[in-house]
DNA sequence: CCTATGATTTAGGTATACCTAAATAGTAGA
DNA sequence: TCTACTATTTAGGTATACCTAAATCATAGG
């Protein structure tokens, strides 16, 4: 093996900042900058800019790049991105459906496993699991074609106005918040009250019909997204 | 990522490097030549030796080399040697059992996965399967403690002597050969009755109580293991 | 307009795991 | 024993993907 080359052609580095670069981009897909990158990474900035100018100077690039103003992902990079994404969820909902997974550990064994699985595992997880939509966390799995369903939602950490919702998703990148979330009952469909507590920094919630009030700090409100129920 | 670590702390290279010296040695552990480990591995001989000073110098070496003496694992390389070929048969096995993969792709993509899998999709699919012990091309899959069962057996391409067969194991290194030889209906476990064939290189069998004959290529007898029943 | 600050880029360096070409060691036959 | 031949090792080189330190660029505030 001259260098760690993957199923797919990429290498697992090149895979890591083309999804960076498609999460950081967000929706409208502004251009993202190197100092993002670098902190998502966690890769020093000069490795970043190296990486970029590699992959925007190969004959297909995956980036657009342009010095000093940051990069975005070319139409083929988007496909890759999307690519690795949908394995990702696949592979999450199937650790979680199939192999009995803890909530909290499905995260770090996708991130391995996306760049190494095969379009035939992908199809079989795919197949076995009925072609999900939607991952263990909330998150929308792309399609095989590379379409994203869009959800609109706002992280409970913004809410402003006591009200009732529905939890749309839960970010899987802290494995020590999402414990936490679990442990509250906190899941993709459930409901949940919110009442902004005056005297904390955190959120006042409570789950389904339950009594119980949990109380959120900022920190994990940060890793939950809800959409509000009309009263 | 400066390289490659894979879960365990080793890279993929060195664990492909560890698997082959235990193969290559056989059951009685001989030394293995840097030339077999070169054929084995598509690497040049000098990067073998270069591999090996390398593994051999380190704090716990995985290896014990010698100058123009060949290589022999140490107890710990026979350790993790054993971990990889136990992921690789488990991962095969989860293939075929669970995911319906053809038999003849069950191979290459366990060969993949088996370097990046934690422990826990180890214990996972092991359990989900019932800890299986033998694997669908009938290889033993070492037990968690490193124990692997021996079972004696022939090549189909070393019979001398017409009769009857178990169907022992067949080799998953070529999938060609396992695509015909799955054709054949030869699997692991059934019968098979054997004429050597006068006219040709190679061997005709039937296969349990079926009147059809099936010539094998001495290629493919060569992937077939089988053990004798007393008449 | 000009400078201070932070972002980015360039330059030079590391480790892994390969490679080829050239040197050397081991061995079997004349 | 000497030599031919093969196996192995050494030397020097490549690409990937990181790193640090030292420029350079961009821009916001004075």
């Amino acid at each position: 093996m001259p260098a760690g080359r993957q199923a797919n052609g990429n290498t697992e580095s090149v895979d890591n900042y083309l999804k960076a670069i498609l999460t950081l981009g967000g929706r409208e897909e502004k251009r993202v900058t190197i100092k993002s990158l670098s902190e998502r990474l966690r890769v020093a900035p000069a490795s970043v800019t190296n990486m970029l100018q590699k992959l925007a100077a190969a004959p297909a690039p995956l980036v657009e790049y342009e010095r000093h103003g940051g990069v975005q992902l070319s139409p083929a990079g988007k496909r890759r991105a999307l690519e690795i994404v949908r394995h990702h969820r696949l592979i999450e909902t199937f650790l979680y459906e199939v192999l009995d997974y803890p909530i909290e550990e499905v995260h770090d064994e996708a991130e391995r496993l996306e760049h190494f699985i095969s379009e035939r595992f992908e199809e079989r997880i795919a197949a076995k699991l009925g072609n999900p939509r939607i991952d263990p966390h909330g998150h929308s799995i792309p399609t095989i074609e590379g379409e994203m369903a869009a959800r609109e939602s706002m992280l409970l950490a913004d809410v402003v106005r006591d009200g009732t919702f529905v939890i749309d998703s839960v970010s899987d990148r802290d494995a020590e918040n999402l414990r936490l979330i679990e442990a509250c009952g906190i899941t993709p469909g459930a409901r949940l009250r919110v009442s902004k507590s005056t005297s904390s920094e955190g959120y006042s919630v409570r789950i389904g019909r339950s009594a119980k009030a949990f109380d959120l700090p900022r920190e994990v409100a940060q890793d939950v997204r809800i959409v509000r129920l009309p009263k």
